[in-house]
DNA sequence: AGGCGTTCCTGGGGGC
DNA sequence: TGCCCCCAGGAACGCC
């Protein structure tokens, strides 16, 4: 699913081929596309249609415009890839974008929960999202004062785009796991040290996987590459298969309404 | 406040 | 082979 290194992918492979374009119109195919605005009001709300900028903030694809952003969340089955004009739409297109170049940008989405957001700026989604784990100023102190001083299931607290932006079931499994963290614990109970290590390690497995291009398969029409990182799964999908740390075997359980991978060998329950 | 269930969607897998 | 049911989960929302 699309978290915080596979929408940081989306964003690194599509700037090249979109900065400077200049955005003819957006077409819905899925009516309920649109999370906040009628299709005809984009274009005559928009004095500048070039695009100056593509970037990343929590798990949502940001296109930037002099005066405006558009916004793309993928959720949980969304691509969104450059394909030439000549060819036909794919079967899942909830959407398509059209620049005066002739270059399309396709919004594939097999499951129509992936959405477009317009905005004047950026503030509606910084406000109700928590800081970037990998934003430099997002040290083990402003990370342990986030969780500790809350009484919460662990996994929960680290899924809640409010508290922290970007995680998602994945990269939540693969953190606690190499932290050794059960993930049914509560939040203050856990001690510091952990939270050092959950720090450092929550920083390298997103770091690692961006370096990858992500774990989830994405078919970019533009070079075709698939995301690397679910070679480098510890504990993910790895149900009645030996714990890579101590060769018991990892379970899976649920956890915050999400199906959950564990060993509960190397990973203490703090409760 | 926070946990839990429901909704949105479709494809895929298990069971029979 | 076919059919039914359940599951996958990001985020918003309603309820208790």
């Amino acid at each position: 699913m699309p978290e915080l290194p596979e929408v940081q992918t989306v964003v690194n492979q599509l700037r090249p081929h979109l900065l400077g374009e200049r955005l003819k119109s957006i077409t819905p195919i899925w009516p309920k596309v649109f999370h906040n605005i009628k299709n005809s009001k984009i274009q005559k709300t928009m004095n500048e249609n070039m695009i100056i900028d593509v970037t990343r903030r929590a798990k949502f694809i940001i296109i930037e415009f002099r005066d405006n952003i558009i916004a793309v969340h993928l959720r949980m089955t969304g691509k969104l890839y450059i394909q030439s004009s000549k060819k036909p739409l794919p079967k899942y297109t909830s959407a398509y974008f059209s620049f005066e170049s002739a270059k399309v940008l396709i919004f594939d989405d097999v499951r129509k929960f992936g959405r477009i957001y317009f905005y004047k700026t950026i503030t509606p989604i910084d406000s109700r999202h928590g800081p970037e784990p990998l934003a430099d100023n997002f040290n083990v102190d402003a990370f342990t004062n986030l969780f500790k001083t809350k009484r919460r299931n662990i996994k929960a607290l680290l899924l809640d785009q409010k508290v922290l932006a970007g995680l998602g079931n994945i990269y939540v499994d693969e953190s606690l796991w190499a932290s050794g963290i059960h993930p049914n614990s509560i939040s203050n109970l856990i001690p510091l040290k952990k939270y050092a290590l959950l720090h450092m390690n929550i920083k390298k497995i997103l770091t690692d996987s961006i370096k990858k291009n992500g774990t989830t398969i994405i078919d970019f029409s533009v070079n075709g590459q698939s995301g690397k990182y679910v070679n480098e799964l510890k504990v993910y999908g790895r149900k009645s298969l030996n714990c890579m740390s101590c060769l018991n075997k990892i379970k899976k359980i649920r956890v915050a309404g999400r199906g959950t991978y564990v060993c509960t060998r190397c990973q203490r329950k703090y409760k």
